[in-house]
DNA sequence: TCAATAACCTACCAAAATAGTATGCTATAA
DNA sequence: TTATAGCATACTATTTTGGTAGGTTATTGA
């Protein structure tokens, strides 16, 4: 029942874009170097960010990335999601190709169900914006 | 966030247990060709199962296992628990010895703490005879 | 008392996931 | 036109997961 290292990164990333300098295209070196994360490894991960459309990029000198939104736009459901897949307990509640064959007749479901929806619930209910809140308070 | 298999087996081996027969001891043997699991595999499981005091064991001809309380008195937490070890999210909530460095000064160590109470809330109070009424209603 | 049964214990193993590296290519701004 | 920095793909080492295998110990019924 863990995050990967990749989720928490991810997130750890789109803090530091909305934080450090939400106007300009920052480096993925720049963030690593903050961040004290590998720079490839990096890399990969805002890569999904980025097919995800959570942030943009330009190439070149003074290229990187930055935001497409406004910190209150963004879920942390939305982030771990983009990197994570599903926050599902169980492969079953993921898609219907996973389900297993006695889905049908698991007694235990129900609480794989009521388990899913509230990490769905807390996720969804944080925005970036409150992560950055809750930090200042600090 | 997926739960183990191990997790997952361990749940249906105690509605199992539960359900079949509570008053007398039942073979691992009897367990696995119900549940369809690898019966060497079973072993492991509930032998965690047996240490955690969840249930209890005799040896030798008619020996198996049994459930140590009523299914009332078992919550789902204590029995992944036993299995999955802390259900936290990040390694930083499941003891004082595997926080990272920058633990201190985390910014995303409310949203893991949230998503962990979360969790902790639905596995605590749902009990064992929670599940198996739920699945008697279908 | 002895043979069958079944828990107990330790070690091993293959496959998959995780975490991270390496290399080369393409676009852009100074 | 060159330095910069994203993009794409492939590779690799370590850890976790999901099992197997084999021998030992305790219990019970005949």
């Amino acid at each position: 029942m863990k995050i990967s290292t990749k989720g928490r990164y991810a997130l750890r990333v789109m803090v530091d874009l909305a934080t450090t300098d939400p106007e300009n295209y920052i480096s993925i070196k720049n963030i690593a170097n903050r961040q004290k994360i590998s720079d490839k490894y990096l890399e990969q991960i805002i890569s999904s960010l980025n097919k995800a459309g959570l942030v943009k990029s330009t190439r070149g000198a003074l290229g990187g990335y930055k935001l497409t939104k406004a910190p209150k736009d963004y879920t942390v459901g939305m982030i771990l999601r983009s990197i994570e897949g599903s926050l599902a307990p169980v492969s079953c509640l993921d898609d219907e190709e996973n389900q297993c064959p006695r889905c049908s007749d698991c007694v235990s479901l129900y609480v794989w169900e009521k388990i899913y929806e509230a990490v769905n619930n807390v996720v969804d209910t944080i925005t970036l914006q409150d992560i950055i809140d809750n930090s200042k308070l600090r």
